[in-house]
DNA sequence: AACAGGTCCTGAGGGC
DNA sequence: TGCCCTCAGGACCTGT
């Protein structure tokens, strides 16, 4: 479940351990790993290229090469680790999906329990965002381009619920199930409310409530809940600062009302519905 | 055994 | 009719 802190978080991480390495050899054993082409193609496009740059978008990881641009997805239980040796534990190894090889002896190594998480390679280009695996995804939540203008005119015609918007990755590009609950309990709205009735004052609530939290969840080193790692086995705090996800049945922080878990497009959904309202 | 969740895909329905 | 957009629901997976 990362969701943008947790990917910034692993993309520093890689950054600091691959910059300026060769991919000496690749491994794929996992063929739907490779979205965009024949997964042996990937092994030799991807054989002898540099890491050079690395972006984050949203929750893709983008790692500019050579002559390519890499870039992954992690979905619900992807990981990268670094490693001196491939681990030998049985229950870890069957997880192991892809290897890299590196040219200081290190293995970068591809992990996934559910094999949920995709990988794409394109020819290199000036500006990532212009790749096809970004035609269907906003700008992401930390850009200046996520405004409340911008927000407010998104919304102007969904019937659908606030929530589902904030988790649509053509709308705005990083917020997920946990941070999509604690950006709507502090702009004050219930997830439930009606995208096209919230205005201008609600959007700016919403927007400023999303920088400020995953911001700070950036600095925290994200929130690790359930089997989120990102490296080798580091883990962020942010779960201590979370006010509603997964609090059904607490006392709100805020108004001293309950907080309530309901269903929202078929997610779980932590709500005080005391103090968030309903438009 | 039901449930967890991010995204892709499909198909129904709305609006112009 | 045609076209594009919205949105609900299933599929993908495995561990707990």
């Amino acid at each position: 479940m990362p969701e943008a802190p947790e990917v910034q978080n692993v993309l520093n991480y890689l950054q600091e351990q691959l910059q300026n390495h060769k991919i000496t050899s690749v491994e794929i054993s996992h063929p739907k790993l490779s979205g965009n082409m024949d997964y042996h193609e990937m092994e030799k496009k991807l054989t002898n290229q540099t890491f050079h740059k690395f972006f984050r978008h949203g929750k893709y990881l983008v790692f500019e090469l050579d002559d390519l641009d890499w870039i992954s997805h992690l979905r619900m239980e992807g990981k990268f680790l670094i490693e001196d040796k491939i681990p030998e534990d049985p229950k870890i190894n069957k997880h192991i999906h892809a290897k890299f090889h590196l040219d200081n002896g290190k293995w970068l190594l591809y992990m996934d329990t559910r094999k949920f998480g995709r990988m794409q390679v394109y020819p290199r280009t000036e500006d990532y965002y212009s790749l096809p695996a970004f035609d269907k995804v906003g700008p992401d939540v930390l850009s200046d381009q996520f405004s409340a203008k911008y927000l407010h005119n998104k919304l102007k015609n969904r019937k659908c619920a606030i929530k589902t918007s904030l988790l649509n990755q053509s709308i705005v590009a990083g917020i997920g199930n946990i941070y999509a609950d604690e950006i709507l309990f502090d702009a004050g709205l219930d997830p439930r409310s009606i995208s096209s009735h919230l205005d201008l004052e609600d959007c700016k609530k919403i927007v400023d409530a999303a920088k400020q939290i995953l911001s700070e969840s950036v600095k925290s080193g994200g929130t690790t809940i359930r089997s989120f790692e990102y490296g080798n086995h580091l883990s962020g705090t942010y779960q201590d600062s979370l006010k509603v996800h997964q609090k059904s049945e607490e006392i709100c922080s805020r108004c001293h009302g309950t907080i309530e878990k309901v269903i929202v497009n078929q997610r779980s959904t932590y709500v005080c519905p005391a103090c968030q309202i309903r438009k």
